[in-house]
DNA sequence: AGTAAAATTTGACCTAAGTCAAAGAAGTTA
DNA sequence: TAACTTCTTTGACTTAGGTCAAATTTTACT
């Protein structure tokens, strides 16, 4: 889940004391090796990770293959967010890519805390919101570009993805085979 | 946006007497013909139409072509959503595709009201997030389906697009052009 | 009913991107 | 530094789905 930072930055520093101080003492770090899962397929997503530092990405299997959904980076939010929501098991994975350093948030917890603090679901609104409309931005990508335009505006929007991230996992996010992708580079 | 129904009109059944009362006044009926719009491209989204009766497409231009993005039967709610969230100018369009009835909720109005009954910004997350889970839905399908296997995964899930809605418009919403979707209907 | 307009189908051809297979590069580990 | 393993590139070939153009069919309007 991609941030709009500064907005969300903005609305927890503007926070009431109280709802401040709970938001604070939630979300006790956590740290995960390369390749370990920070959740699994059918496991039902009971936490969100908010990235400190290093680099995850969310993917599912499908046909055998994997199909990457989403890369992360620092002040990203990991999760899941069907099974997050629903309390449901999980269709994809959740990875780390590099060492990482994690700020984990109890989905339970959270809720109840929302309950306490309604400030703290409008928090979840804003970051809901701009979950959609990132996703919206993403299909609209995939209805109006071709492979290779993908790849240039993933390029300019998000260098560091194309810079620390292996290719086969930017080819499936982009729904462009690894080969295809090897050649779009080769020809700028 | 489509809506979870059940879950839903079970929360607004479950509100405060306060806030039910609110939110059956918020919302006047209006109606729209055939043809009109709703929104237009470049204008920001003020209203938000839940529609009672008939039906109902947004979409956008691109290179000259329209791209139907969601179709609008009774109980959903019509929204561009990121031009209604960040009252920024929409790309979209909302357009009558028979004559309907919509109760029709102001952007202004809505969030002054969340401000005095919290419940109401559940709500707003609750519809928010079946809208992320919907769009996560879509994603998914054009990552891992092929043109026919899309259209007969919208016959089995939402018969009634097929029965109502030109031809045109199914096939820019589900990214396939006018041809070939008529083909693939030829063949079943 | 008769005509215009809109929606859908069909045909011929094209192309972006996929698949399969093999060769090179680059990292990792002993 | 050799030997794996993993990642990336390149080549040869295939194919799903696009485009353009011309029928049909259906719908809407006088």
């Amino acid at each position: 889940m991609h941030s709009y930072l500064q907005k969300i930055r903005d609305f927890i520093t503007n926070l009431d004391v109280d709802s401040s101080k709970i938001f604070n003492n939630m979300s006790p770090i956590q740290h995960f090796a390369k390749g370990d899962f920070l959740l699994k397929q059918d496991d039902v997503c009971r936490k969100s990770y908010w990235i400190i530092r290093g680099i995850a990405r969310k993917y599912y299997l499908h046909d055998g293959k994997d199909i990457t959904t989403e890369l992360y980076f620092e002040d990203d939010l990991a999760v899941s967010f069907e099974s997050y929501t629903l309390q449901k098991p999980s269709k994809e994975y959740i990875q780390a890519l590099t060492d990482i350093s994690v700020a984990v948030t109890d989905y339970t917890l959270f809720q109840k805390m929302k309950q306490q603090f309604p400030k703290l679901t409008e928090l979840d609104l804003m970051l809901t919101e701009y979950y959609a409309i990132w996703l919206e931005e993403r299909l609209f990508e995939f209805h109006t570009l071709s492979a290779s335009e993908r790849y240039l505006n993933l390029l300019e929007k998000q260098p560091q993805i194309v810079q620390f991230v292996p290719l086969t996992h930017i080819a499936s996010y982009l729904g462009i085979s690894l080969e295809t992708l090897s050649r779009i580079r080769a020809k700028i």
